[in-house]
DNA sequence: CTTTGTGCAAATTCTTTGCACCAAA
DNA sequence: TTTGGTGCAAAGAATTTGCACAAAG
C-alpha cells in the first residue's frame, strides 16, 4: 500500500518511529485539515481500530508535536488541537460555535478578513514559543 | 485614596460593576503585566484579603475578560493567564521556563526578533477569535 | 531476550457549578 | 427587601501517570 508508505516515510522524515497507531494517527491528521481534538481522532479511529485507546492518542499526537509532525493549538481554552497542515498560516475561531477556520497568515489586516471573509473579529492574539536567553544555551 | 476611584472608574468604563474584591484584582491586574494565572493572582492577593476565594477570582477576571478590561491568553495548554495591558502587543512562551514576554506585534520578522531579544523562536502562531459569517447574526 | 509501545484504570489538575450567606442600593 | 456578589465544597472535564501486558527486532 503506497499510502502507508508514505506515512512512514513521512514519521521517518521526523525522528519518530512508525507503528501501527502512529501510523494510523499521522494518517488521519494529514487527511482531517480540521483541527481536530484528541476525541475527535480517537472518535474518528476507533471503529477501524477497536483496540485503540485514547492514552496513546495522547501520547502519540504529543509525540508527533514534539517532533515538529503536527502543530499543537492552543485557541481553544477547554481542548487542545491539532493540526497536520504545517504550512504557515492563522486560525480564527468562532465565539458561537467554536468552529476553527484556517486565514492566510499574511498581511491582511482585520478589515480586509472581515471582507473577505464576513467574520466579525473581536480579536487577535499573535503567539511566539521557544526559547528565551537564558534557557537556550 | 486616588488609586482606588480610579480603578472604579476604569471598571465603570468597561461596564464592570465595582466591588471591593474586583477592585481589587482590577488593581493587581494594572500592576502586574506579567500575565498571571488564576493562582497567581490568588495568592497575591490573599494575604492582604485573607477571605478571598478563588472562585471569585475566577469569575472575576472571565467578567473582566468579557468586558474587554482584561485579555485572556492561551498561550500556555495548562492554565490560562490574563493579562491587564490592552496595548496590541504578541506574546512569547519559553518553552523551558515557562516565562511569558511581551514582543512588539509589529512586522518584526522572526530573524529580526532573534537579534533583538536573543529569543530562538520554534514556532509562531496567529489567532483570531470572534464570529464567523454562519454566527455573527 | 530485550527494548519500546500500548492500554487500562487511577490520579491529578484546572475550572465550573450549586447553593447558602453576605452586602449594597 | 431585593438584587447581585462572594465563598465553600462538590462536581466535572481534560490530561497525565503507573504499571502490566503485547509487539517488534
Amino acid at each position: 500500500m503506497n499510502t502507508k508508505n508514505r506515512i512512514i516515510e513521512h514519521l521517518q522524515a521526523f525522528g519518530v518511529k512508525p507503528s501501527v497507531q502512529r501510523i494510523a494517527i499521522m494518517n488521519y491528521m494529514m487527511n482531517h485539515y480540521v483541527h481536530p481534538t484528541v476525541d475527535t481522532v480517537y472518535n474518528g479511529l476507533i471503529s477501524e481500530m477497536p483496540t485503540l485507546s485514547k492514552t496513546t492518542v495522547y501520547n502519540t499526537l504529543k509525540l508527533l508535536a514534539q517532533h515538529g509532525a503536527v502543530q499543537e493549538l492552543y485557541i481553544d481554552e477547554k481542548n487542545v488541537r491539532f493540526d497536520g497542515d504545517l504550512s504557515q498560516h492563522a486560525h480564527f475561531r468562532c465565539k458561537k460555535c467554536g468552529q476553527v477556520y484556517d486565514l492566510p497568515m499574511g498581511n491582511m489586516d482585520i478589515a480586509n478578513i472581515k471582507t473577505k471573509t464576513g467574520f466579525v473579529i473581536t480579536d487577535c492574539q499573535l503567539y511566539y514559543r521557544g526559547f528565551c536567553s537564558k534557557c537556550k544555551k
